[in-house]
This record gives structure tokens, C-alpha cells and sequence, in this order.
DNA sequence: TCTGAAGTGTAGCCATGGCTACATTTCAGC
DNA sequence: GCTGAAATGTAGCCATGGCTACACTTCAGA
């Protein structure tokens, strides 16, 4: 295409601006992919820190769905970025920052599982779309998803 | 938690069908991720071809704002997956499969973005993150976005 | 107190999807 | 026709996130 510039001249140069902007968009949604194993991750281990008092990670492990080494080496990570301390063989904690993290996604899990539900999605299509769909929802969507909720149920 | 089995005797047995569960919705969201790539590049290939006649690596690289060798090497899989044919130095095309998946991706495509627009988001947002979203939404959810569009269309 | 099963951790493999650096090919314009 | 700039392709690096196989800790119960 940079070689077709002097062939298409004028239409080309107009059309820059919005593949820039494209780019941008596919690279926000990249971002937005590599931090959702570690926010999938932070939800899980506190709701099971808030159910039954320890994370562990073969529990974490079986409820992704994963093997326990996959998910030991994830929770590294978390260590290494700062959001779950712990020593070895002792289970997993979050950190302030991962606390917050969490009851953040979690709120963001919900309301997108809300959404769907009120759409009328069955509950376990609703369930398994909301995990992906939940780490590409901006502040914009969520915002609109919960004003769509509060007006439904003003009827 | 495994050896916490004959401490916490009742609950655990009940809970393993939920975890089941839990891991089914995240082995599904990791295999959407795993064919979004390939769907975004088809799509952006099939606009390429309407548009301009030619999908050129760079070209594609350009709109999906990663390196020309980036982009060479996933049209590279797209070809080995049997959705691109093409010979070096030549520009991509799309098989039969291939232009198939894009008719699917880029209705599917539209249709989200449409939701989202409907809902009242910015549309930066909503194309945002409906680049991310549509790889998430099941026939289920399309199916209650189409019927949420037409009931919309209506008043 | 000992011990073995369960849990945890480590090592090392693979595919993916980024990148930079360099080599090769094409083709517009002279 | 030549030629050099742009496009294309290749090589090789890195991090991530899967996996299996094996080693090491822990602790419930004998
Ligand atoms: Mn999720
Ligand atoms: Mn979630
Ligand atoms: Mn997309
Ligand atoms: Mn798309």
C-alpha cells in the first residue's frame, strides 16, 4: 500500500488518521487480554479466601481448570507484580492492592452477569460469555450496562 | 483443600459439580481467546480485499498496530489453518473457509458494536470494546442483542 | 513418633504472539 | 533495462500460559 501511495493519491492520505485508530483498538484489546488471567485469578482467590478461609493452589487450579503447576506458576506472577504475598506451601493472600483489585472485578463480574441475565441470555450462556466479555468492558459500557439495569427495574 | 476433605465433610462433595462447572466457563473463554487472532485478521483481510482489492502484510499490520514480521507470521498460521492461500511476495486471499469466517466474524462484529451503540455508549468505546467483546458473545447472546436491536427498532 | 498420601514446587517441554535486525524480492520511475 | 526504496520474508530473541514428570513438604491418623 505505501508503494500504491502515488498510484492512489488522494483517498489514501485521508484514510491514515483512521488506521491509526484501528491500531489503537486492537492494541487496547491486547492490553486488556494481558491482564485478564491475573484478574481472573485475584476474583477467584478472594472469593475463595471470603468462602472457605485459605486459597490453596490446587483449589484454584481445579476451579480453572487447569493443572496445579499452571497455576502455581500464575500465582508467581501475582507475587511478582504484588498482589498476593505468601510463603511456600502456606496458601495465597492478597496484598491491599490485590484485595482492591479484586472487589473490583468482582463488581464488574456481577454487573456484567446482570446485563446478560436481563437481556434474557439463559443463566449458564450468560455466566461463561460474562467471563471473557467482563476484562473489555471500559468505564463507558459498564456505566451504560448499569444505568440499562437501574431503568429495568424501575417497572 | 483435598486434605481438608474429612475436616470440611459435608459441603466439599456438594460444591465439585460447581467447580466443574467454574472450569468448563473458563476452559471456554480461554479457547475463544485462542481464535480471536486468527478471527480478527480474517476480518481485517476480507475488508482489505472489498476495499482495496489487496490485503498486503503491511497494510494489515499497519491497522492492527504490530510489526510487519508480527503480521507475517500469524497470516503464516492463518495459512497453515487452511483460511488464507497465497504465494510470498504475492499479498494474502481467503479460501472458501476463510471468507466464510469472515462473513460470520464481521456480521457478529457489527452486531455488537450495534448493541453497544444502542445501550448509549461512545461510539470510540463501543467500537473498542466490541473488538474485544465479540469473541466472547455465544449464539445465545447475539440471538438476545438481535432481539434487544429489533424490539428497540420498534417505538 | 512415623509415615505415606496429598499438596506443593521445580524443571523442562511446546505453541503463541510480541519484538528487532537483517536478507531478499519486487517494481515505479528514471 | 537498471536501480534503489519499499515491501516482504527470515532468524532469533523474549514473555506468557499451557502441559507432564519428578522432587520435596506437610500433616492426619495409625
Ligand atoms: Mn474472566
Ligand atoms: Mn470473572
Ligand atoms: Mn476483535
Ligand atoms: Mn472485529
Amino acid at each position: 500500500m505505501a508503494r500504491a501511495v502515488k498510484r492512489k493519491t488522494g483517498a489514501a492520505a485521508v484514510r491514515l488518521p483512521a488506521e491509526l485508530t484501528q491500531a489503537r483498538r486492537f492494541s487496547k484489546t491486547r492490553s486488556a487480554q494481558s491482564s485478564a488471567l491475573l484478574e481472573d485469578y485475584v476474583e477467584l482467590i478472594a472469593d475463595l479466601l471470603t468462602t472457605g478461609g485459605e486459597a490453596r493452589p490446587t483449589d484454584v487450579a481445579r476451579r480453572l481448570g487447569v493443572s496445579h503447576a499452571t497455576a502455581i506458576k500464575t500465582i508467581a506472577r501475582l507475587k511478582r507484580e504484588g498482589l498476593a504475598p505468601g510463603r511456600p506451601y502456606r496458601g495465597v493472600f492478597l496484598t491491599q492492592e490485590g484485595q482492591k483489585l479484586a472487589a473490583r472485578v468482582r463488581t464488574r463480574h456481577r454487573l456484567v452477569v446482570d446485563m446478560l441475565l436481563a437481556l434474557g441470555i439463559p443463566a449458564e450462556a450468560a455466566e461463561a460469555d460474562a467471563e471473557g466479555i467482563e476484562h473489555h468492558a471500559s468505564e463507558a459500557t459498564l456505566k451504560a450496562f448499569a444505568q440499562f439495569l437501574q431503568s429495568r427495574e424501575q417497572n
